[in-house]
DNA sequence: CTGCGTGCAAAACTTTTGCACCAGT
DNA sequence: ACTGGTGCAAAAGTTTTGCACGCAG
C-alpha cells in the first residue's frame, strides 16, 4: 500500500491545506503504535516526546482534519473517551468502515475482526425495513482466549 | 407486562433503598417518551416540568442506579452524549441486550430492530477466535425508508 | 508577503462529588 | 430517630475556541 504519510500530504496540498511537521507526526503517532485505539491525550503524549511544544488543542484539531479525510476512524469503546484508529479501507473505498471490535472485559484489550456475516444481515434490513445501510460499527463484548481459560480455572 | 415501576420499587426495597417520587418520576419520564435514547438533560428537562426542584445531579444519580439495575440500557450514538432507554428484555434475562440500532444519517431517528444474525455472528467469532461473547451493541448508519426516498428524488 | 496553523489560556460542556439539609422507612 | 437521598455549587475532565504570533506556500 501506498505510505499513509503521502496520501495525506496529496489531500492536504489537494485541499490547499498546509503540510506542518505537527501534522504529519500527529499521523505518524497513529500509525507506529501497535495498540492502537488512542485517545487524543494519548496521542499527545506521544507527539510530544519528539516535538515537546505541540499543543494538545493542534491535536484535536488534526484528529477533526484526518477523520474528515476519511484517514483515521472515530471509535467509542464506552469508557468516556473517544478514541482513534488508522483506517484500513483501501484507497477510494470511503465508504463502509470495518469497525469491529472484540472488546475484553478481562483484560481491556480490544480485537478487530472481519465480518462478512454483516453484509447478509444489511441485506436483510434492507428488505424488511427499507433502511440503505451507509456503514456500520459493531461491538462485543466477553472474554478473550486468555481471559475465558483464566476465568475457567477459578 | 409487569408495569416496570413496581419492579423498579420492588428491587429498591429489596436493596433497601428508598423509593423516592425523584426516582420514580425519572423512570417515568423514560416509559413515557416515545422517541426513547434520551440523553441526561434531556430527562432532567422533562422531570422538571412535573418537578421543577428536582436537581440535574439527582437525574444523573438515578440513572447509574437504573443502569446498575439493568432497568435501562446505555447508548452512544457518537454525538458526544450518552443516552439511555428503557431496557426490552424480560425479567431475567439480564445478559445479552438487544442494542441494535439503525442511526438515519438525513432525520436523525434512531429504529431498533431484532438481529437473530448476530448470533450466528457470535458463534463464528467463538470458534474461530477463542473469544467469548457476553453481549454486543450493533449501530448501522444510514437512510429510512422515507429519506432514502426523499434523497432519490434529487 | 499572505494567510493558514499553532500554542497558550480561557471557555464550554458533560458528568461527578462534597456537604448540609430533607424525606422515606 | 436513622440513614440514605436530594439540591446546590463547586470540581473534575474532555474538547473547543479566541487571539496573537510564527511558519508554510
Amino acid at each position: 500500500m501506498p505510505d499513509k504519510k503521502d496520501r495525506f500530504k496529496m489531500l492536504l496540498k489537494e485541499k490547499g491545506l498546509k503540510v506542518t511537521t505537527q501534522r504529519v507526526d500527529i499521523l505518524e503517532a497513529l500509525e507506529i503504535r501497535p495498540d492502537k485505539h488512542l485517545t487524543a491525550e494519548e496521542i499527545y503524549e506521544i507527539v510530544k516526546e519528539k516535538n515537546p511544544d505541540i499543543g494538545l488543542a493542534t491535536v484535536y484539531r488534526t484528529i477533526q482534519l484526518l477523520a474528515e479525510l476519511n484517514l483515521i476512524d472515530k471509535l467509542n469503546l464506552g469508557d468516556g473517551y473517544v478514541r482513534y484508529e488508522i483506517g484500513n479501507m483501501d484507497e477510494e473505498q470511503k465508504t463502509h468502515h470495518h469497525h469491529h471490535h472484540l472488546i475484553c472485559l478481562g483484560c481491556g484489550n480490544v480485537l478487530t475482526f472481519q465480518g462478512d456475516l454483516l453484509d447478509t444481515l444489511e441485506g436483510q434490513i434492507q428488505k424488511t425495513m427499507g433502511f440503505e445501510v451507509v456503514d456500520h460499527e459493531v461491538k462485543m463484548y466477553g472474554y478473550c482466549k486468555d481471559c475465558a481459560a483464566e476465568r475457567g480455572k477459578e
